[in-house]
DNA sequence: TTGAAAGCGCTAACAT
DNA sequence: ATGTTAGCGCTTTCAA
């Protein structure tokens, strides 16, 4: 059973070769109702092009790559889903590289990689995506790059939401619920994103003239672990605070493993925000109020930014492309009740 | 800058092209001494062989794939991290293929990528593993198969761990802590390991001979929602039970959830056991007692069963392989604590 | 043991 | 707007 070829395609549509081919690479010049017939003819017969062939003669892969430093399971997971779906539809296929960002050789991993395989653009999630000598690197070999970061780096296009916002948002939502004494629970110090939710907290109690009490901005590095520990410091302190915001979900949860531990109701006695509407946050009683960010459609974005970006006049709008921001949502849930 | 291609390195080493080919691929027929020329210029020049010409010539394409329906984000992640880690190691690469189960071209999908893409073989997910049509289809098309799965269904190689053992230790571990009245969630009814720890369960309370009260035996979906529905009935019911064993973390973690909303204690009231060992299972509270299932493991087994069968003598190994049993283990945690 | 020639399935450049 | 032709760099015959 031989496999379908662009062959199959044009013999079944009535068209020449290279006019499927236009087709499937959405090239400019075919008429509408001459695409319509081939993409009749491709889903007749379920074609796909052969990514080797296809990559022999352009000299690029129609592949785009990710890359990665251990992120949690859950936004690799979206994150990943958003982008094949992407690729789906353009007929792209997608490449891993988790890599360790503080590893010396990094950078050339990274590049030796996507040299390689011929890869069309890459993604970077943070924090790789504020490693000034990569994103360097990968604008000197003229590979297109993405990141998905709180802030465009170097020029970078970058898919975000507006962090500082959503943080400073949330702060207010617990100072309207009545918390005067606010806590905050940072994020890894690597990550931009600490900073910027960070200073979205600090804007929000300025504003409301509160002040914030020694040791109530604590360090955390996003994992539970951390978290636990932080949040038992804050709960020790003589005087508690009334209100933890947690920089990301795991470490809200932690915030409320704790309380729970020494029997103080949520959200009676403690309130908690959390980060990133993760399924945990809708897992942990009581269901945990956070920022909701479409970690999904943001990889889908990138995914399309990178794939629009292989014609002349994409390559241009990406150059320029700056920050494509998506929009966030507050998740008010149980955590944070009055 | 064009790069070094066989023809280069034929000239240099003063050969032909199939030579330079045969050392590469390690073929036999090759003089120590011509190989000896032939490697000289591979390295003097840094050849390296272009995966798309090599891909398109042999319809081959160094990489295997992974195939999936919608599993949880660390399942995924996990495995998918061990994957890489083994196709690192043989200069593999993997694609990614996310299905539906119940789509009705599912096998046409998987069989279409898998030929189209070359792949090397292909690591199946539950409950795809317990697809015949797929398993008969892939095996038709002579494309090597590893399942993850908790039986090998239609011989196919599976790496897996005993899961009516690991179900029948953590239902008498609940019995040895005292408690008579324990209720099951099942998994998802699609997935075989339901029906493992069900007859875990089962065997545990028929050796201790405990009666199995009117609906103490409960459907669910292995998410967090049907869960919650299925604990509330359950400690609906006119006699509760005072311990459940869910099917899954995020169903356990619902049990809990149902148990706090009601204002019982955890393990005092109701005891809560789970399965898999989820990040979850740790962040909830209290810690959840769970079965350990070593996802990653089990990933860079799967993989590197596929990849060893590309060789003649791997291949029939693999035929041979049937289950590779990977150990599980018991985590004990406060919700089973006495 | 080695080499020559014929593609693999696609895209680029150049027609039309 | 569409078609024709000549490779891309390699492996696979098949011949020497």
């Amino acid at each position: 059973m031989r496999s379908v070829t662009i062959d199959d395609v044009a013999k079944a549509a009535g068209v020449s070769i290279k006019t499927v081919s236009r087709v499937v690479n959405r090239e400019p010049n075919v008429r509408a109702a001459t695409k319509e017939k081939v993409d009749a003819a491709i889903k007749e017969l379920n074609y796909r092009p052969n990514q080797s062939a296809r990559g022999l003669a352009s000299r690029r892969s129609y592949m785009i790559g990710l890359v990665y430093d251990s992120p949690s399971p859950n936004y690799l997971a979206n994150l990943q889903a958003g982008m094949i779906e992407a690729c789906r539809e353009s007929h792209y296929g997608m490449a891993l590289n988790p890599v360790s960002y503080h590893a010396p050789d990094m950078v050339d991993q990274v590049i030796h990689w996507a040299r390689q395989a011929f890869l069309d653009g890459v993604v970077l999630t943070p924090p790789l995506t504020d490693s000034e000598p990569l994103l360097e690197a990968l604008k000197a070999q003229d590979i297109p790059v993405v990141i998905l970061s709180s802030k465009s780096t170097l020029g970078t296009p970058a898919v975000l939401i507006d962090e500082v916002e959503a943080a400073y948002q949330m702060t207010r939502h617990l100072i309207e619920m009545g918390h005067t004494r606010v806590a905050l629970i940072k994020g890894h110090p690597d990550h931009y994103s600490s900073k910027c939710r960070e200073e979205g907290f600090l804007k929000a109690m300025k504003e409301a003239d509160l002040d914030i009490l020694d040791g109530y901005v604590a360090q955390g590095y996003f994992d539970f672990a951390s978290g636990r520990k932080v949040a038992s410091d804050l709960l020790s302190l003589p005087v508690p605070p009334t209100a933890i915001f947690a920089s990301n979900d795991d470490m809200a949860a932690a915030a409320i493993y704790e309380a729970h531990s020494r029997k103080l109701s949520v959200p009676g006695d403690l309130a908690v925000a959390g980060f990133d509407d993760t399924p945990l946050s809708r897992q942990v009683w009581p269901g945990m109020t956070t920022v909701r960010q479409p970690i999904r459609a943001m990889g889908r974005q990138a995914a399309e930014a990178l794939m629009d970006a292989m014609n002349p006049e994409g390559r241009e709008k990406l150059a320029e492309a700056g920050e494509m921001v998506i929009d966030f949502e507050l998740q008010l849930r149980g955590s944070t009740a009055r």
